[in-house]
DNA sequence: TTGACAAATGAGACCGGTCTCAAATAGCAT
DNA sequence: ATGCTATTTGAGACCGGTCTCATTTGTCAA
């Protein structure tokens, strides 16, 4: 890592006011639009911007004012769609603001979210819209209201943190794709999700650091008590992240021999995933197996069967928060806001029945699966 | 759009020299590790820091370095995940080597781009990569070089300007894929691109104001040419930009009397508009039509059936073209690197022998295809 | 003609760091 | 003890803008 970084001289305020024969005060206060000038000043000063190719030092001008109009965006993971739509939302707000967005990945690590804040802040950034890795782990979060710089947490809550966020109604999204799935017949349901965790089986909500994901699994587990299934928490499984363990997660869970008959997957990376795998065991969906999962990404719909999904405004929970900051870092006082969109669920042929009739709970006497794999 | 930013004042290092009871300098120098300094003068000066919640101020040391640790990156389309995993690749590049990434959206506009060009230069950021939205309009990325500040393009080349780039060989990968159907049997092949025009129909290269379009189109073309097929280029369709026009476009070239028998898809939302119309229009992939599309999405595995695919090592793109920036950056000199990286082309199902019998150009007469599709 | 007031302009402090340079101190050989 | 060099420290200029304040010029009413 090299530090010499060569750079030509640029030119300077202090350049055209020498060009245009006039203070340096009188040029910026062209240049700069505050302030009074006459036509002739003006002229003679766009003039020699203009032949010198002038071109304003954002950096000084942020220092000098104090504000940079900048805002700093620190999502989990660039690349999933969920989060390109957000920031888009986001961008979209900014730009027409005349703010501009710094953005930075935090790979949905506490770590690199707290540098990515120590950067931004060091770029003195007039606010941050962040999606927290965690809710326990948020001294850096507090250091930043310390600043008294503005702060929106975008689609998970922090509940010990009193700051706006713009979320959506996870709670209700999932149970009411849970009373789908046992209004079609369902009573085996499993819940998966990437949230990292050592040990891929639900034990209770310590193991739990995102809001999201609580308040999903609460409301799968509200729907589920509401009509009486037992133990609906058993077939919860975390850690479904990436190509890796979820493969194998998924293959155990559907290798029970009480095997769930419907799935509810926590977003659509693990939604693609169980997908995939639900084909490579060469069952059908919803013949076989039921499937709903979160976020209307693009392949739920062009699949054989598309895939019935909970859409998420994403792109409005970027707006959303966009606006609420920027009217923080213009002045608006009050309590925190907790703003929360709705969901709606998006009907379309993934789910079904439950395969064969079938003894559920007490003295069932699980016969030979009879299902071929094709391989 | 107001303009009243509040903002706490913060800790400064003469706070902290103050606090340490030393000069500015050796806090400075302690602060910044930079020059000498007495392990006590350290611990004096460190430990004041921590007390008041010292954060150094970047911009302002970027104004007396004169360089700011940060890249630029202007691409088309955030939310496209073809662009995702180009940035992922920067951003991981950048950070190891400690730089920062400030990310802009051009929409694929010129004069977005021109815009985000100023803004960038602006903040002074150390070099710029660019998914260029033109290859004509070119005089901000002239003027980027004519600043002294390192560039790279990104995806697309830009002939007039000598510059690194970092590109695919599209060329030959529209020419392989051309060559894969026509080696199944069609001859009248249909290419479909985003590009934006007025005019869907291809007249001439005149049109096209992207290299990545106009290689693949001479691929596409050299491809045909090569087995004696007359016109080609009557099947070439542009503007199918998201949503909007794509549906008529494809829909026309499919009710054509002698309409295509496959079809060349330019990118993924280009391919996934095409899947979809093709659904919509109940005709079956790859009995009634055969499809290939640039670009490895995650949606074109799990279709049925799945796509044929040009596989783009766009991760790498990002990747090398982030090296090459940062090695600029900090010095390295010569002539402008043009790095050409290879796609693959991965084989699904979308590929099969042109459907029914029907009479090709003049008197040939086409035999039965002999291939049975399963469905 | 003169005074009062508004508008235009310039001089220079300031933002918060880095960095040069000179002064002060320490270490060591003679 | 003395001189010489190496190390540590502080003072202050500087980066390129903004912004306050004083000065100059112009306008108009009394």
């Amino acid at each position: 890592m090299s530090n010499k970084i060569v750079q030509k001289r640029l030119v300077t305020l202090q350049d055209v006011a020498r060009e245009a024969g006039v203070s340096k005060a009188t040029a910026a206060r062209v240049l700069g639009s505050y302030g009074t000038a006459s036509p002739e000043m003006k002229e003679k000063v766009l003039n020699a911007a203009r032949v010198l190719g002038y071109q304003p030092n954002e950096l000084a001008r942020s220092m000098t004012t104090g504000r940079s109009r900048t805002i700093g965006v620190i999502v989990g993971d660039i690349e999933n769609p969920y989060f390109g739509q957000a920031v888009r939302g986001i961008s979209e707000v900014a730009s027409a603001a005349g703010f501009d967005v710094i953005l930075a990945n935090s790979g949905e690590e506490v770590g690199r979210e707290q540098a990515a804040v120590q950067v931004l802040l060091g770029k003195r950034v007039d606010g941050l819209i962040i999606t927290p890795a965690s809710m326990s782990d948020i001294q850096h979060l507090e250091a930043v209201q310390r600043s008294g710089r503005a702060l929106v947490l975008l689609d998970r809550a922090i509940p010990k943190l009193k700051v706006d966020s713009v979320i959506t109604d996870d709670k209700a999204a999932a149970a009411l794709a849970t009373r789908m799935l046992i209004e079609a017949g369902h009573r085996r349901i499993a819940y998966i999700t990437a949230t990292a965790s050592d040990d891929p089986i639900y034990r209770g909500p310590q193991q739990i650091s995102l809001t999201t994901v609580m308040d999903r699994i609460n409301g799968f587990l509200a729907a589920s008590a509401a009509v009486g299934i037992k133990h609906p928490e058993q077939y919860i499984r975390l850690g479904a992240s990436r190509q890796g363990a979820s493969g194998r997660i998924i293959a155990d869970l559907l290798s029970m021999p009480h095997r769930p008959t419907a799935i509810l997957a926590s977003d659509n990376v693990v939604g693609l995933e169980v997908f995939k795998v639900i084909r490579n065991l060469g069952m059908s969906i919803p013949a076989d197996l039921s499937l709903i999962a979160f976020h209307d990404a693009d392949w739920t719909s062009v699949t054989s069967p598309p895939i019935t999904v909970i859409s998420q405004p994403v792109y409005n929970l970027g707006v959303e928060s966009a606006q609420i900051l920027i009217k923080r870092i213009t002045g608006a006082v009050g309590a925190p806001k907790r703003l929360v969109l709705a969901t709606e669920l998006i009907e379309r042929q993934s789910v079904g029945a439950p395969p064969a009739p079938q003894d559920d709970e007490k003295k069932v006497k699980s016969r030979p699966v009879a299902k071929a794999v094709a391989g």
